[in-house]
RNA sequence: GGAGGGGUUCCCGAGUGGCCAAAGGGGGCAGACUGUAAAUCUGUUGCGGAACGCUUCGAAGGUUCAAAUCCUUCCCCCUCCA
């Protein structure tokens, strides 16, 4: 069997290693168990993260042992990494509960049972940490001058850092110790952001014990100009269906440069690298048959088969011309109300194709709004039970990809 | 605790009494070109309407015909000193 290291290098996953060799080796004859930090910050996984729970996952099948470790400690600190201004403060309540819905996501792709993988949370050891106990066992191995010389604080150090962020270093640095104490975790990874935490961890490890400890990141979703990946405008993309639908979370990977397709079917999906090379290599406008196969395999990932098929079709639906899908946002209005019609801009806020009256007029007039792919440019066009088909369905359509349905009911 | 600097519309950042809903850039949205890509170009980007009105420039008060701009108090951030 193929070493996971190599794996984990062909599929373009690692950045920086502590100890290339050691680590090379460690992998290919040891079962090892490594950990990932994940911290609650937010009441759903993103994409981001998903790029770690992938690369735990080919760990696991080599037959590594994961700790997928939830920051419910760490994040009351708040990691001030690529962070310009100060984090917020989150109320315990609100990191508990992002706490649960991590756990409950993180199974989907993680096998918990028989101890094959570990789910912790760092609230456990840090929440009731003793102050001066642990400046005397922990903090006098951190040297400040190295600690302000890390390249994560430059900016901060500008802006400006408070003690609490600043000590979030040491927090994580102490969670891989307790993780090697008490669980004969040995390795860390993270993204690559996360190189000067986990390097603070190994070194602590080695100080305090004597023994080897490892760390390694991975490469971070970015597009071609650097800018961070799983953005979008209404946010990130979260693996949560109820934030991101199972359609728009198809439609971003159908979307994604050309130049970046081949580096994420070999992060985002298990296809055989033969396999990625080949779709990679797709010239032109072929490169989007690349897309597609990216798109659904991630959504089958994360949101499962039928859900992946639905979306695809969906999407071919819609921009091939093909039968509609039942997986367009749709919303029902009741006949009723449409008696005298319903003026355009107000269904479109209703839709919430337009956050307010006014971006809707501008849609409009920019030409950007069209009914059963007839564009619209009169402001004040009045909606009325004609503009639907033989079904009762409305096909509003918002730009070039943005599309919802409106049912009429009853 | 002392001295100084600063908090502007999503972000950065101009603006020091009326011509400011507020320059410029970024981002977003829309249009063109395309391949549901990238790059590029154009428009647009507080809210509500037709002209026009309404609510904004850390918070609350005040001066003035008129304030983001002046005064008072308060909150927060940065730098230097202690």
């Amino acid at each position: 069997m193929q070493n996971v290291f190599e794996i984990l290098q062909e599929r373009g996953f690692i950045e920086q290693m502590t100890h290339e060799e050691e680590i090379r080796a460690l992998l290919g004859t040891d079962k090892v168990t490594f950990y990932i930090g994940f911290d609650p910050t937010a009441p759903s996984l993103t994409v981001g993260h998903f790029l770690q729970i992938m690369a735990m996952a080919h760990m696991q099948r080599a037959g590594h042992r994961p700790i997928a470790l939830i920051g419910g400690g760490t994040v009351m600190v708040g990691d001030p990494t690529g962070k310009t201004d100060m984090r917020r403060i989150m109320p315990v309540e609100e990191i508990d509960r992002n706490a649960q819905a991590f756990k409950k996501q993180m199974s989907r792709f993680i096998d918990f049972s028989d101890g094959k993988a570990l789910m912790l949370n760092n609230a456990d050891w840090l929440r009731n940490l003793n102050y001066v106990e642990f400046l005397r066992e922990i903090g006098v191995h951190f040297s400040i001058n190295r600690m302000l010389a890390a390249e994560c604080y430059k900016s901060r150090l500008e802006r400006g850092l408070t003690f609490l962020e600043f000590n979030y270093m040491i927090m994580q640095a102490y969670d891989f110790y307790r993780l090697h104490q008490d669980y004969g975790c040995v390795m860390q990874f993270g993204g690559n952001d996360q190189w000067a935490n986990i390097i603070a961890g190994v070194e602590l490890i080695r100080k305090i014990t004597g023994e080897p400890a490892y760390g390694m990141t991975f490469t971070l979703l970015t597009t071609s100009d650097g800018r961070k990946m799983g953005k979008t405008e209404a946010g990130a993309v979260w693996l949560d269906p109820a934030l991101t639908t199972p359609y728009d979370f198809y439609q971003y990977w159908r979307n994604v440069e050309d130049s970046n397709v081949e580096r994420l079917l070999g992060l985002l999906t298990f296809l055989p690298m033969e396999e990625v090379r080949r779709l990679g290599a797709l010239e032109g406008s072929r490169i989007n048959d690349a897309k597609e196969v990216l798109a659904y395999e991630i959504t089958k990932n994360v949101h499962g088969e039928a859900a992946a098929l639905e979306a695809q079709k969906a999407a071919r639906a819609l921009f091939g011309g093909g039968e509609e899908s039942e997986s367009i946002p749709t919303t029902e209005i009741p006949a009723a109300e449409l008696a005298n019609g319903i003026d355009l801009i107000s269904l479109l806020t209703r839709l919430g194709l337009a956050p307010t009256r006014s971006e809707g007029r501008r849609l409009i007039i920019q030409g950007g709004i069209y009914l059963q792919k007839e564009q619209v440019k009169e402001i004040d066009y009045i909606v009325t039970a004609d503009d639907f088909d033989d079904q009762g369905y409305l096909l509003v359509r918002k730009g070039k990809k943005v599309y919802h349905r409106v049912k009429l009911n009853g």
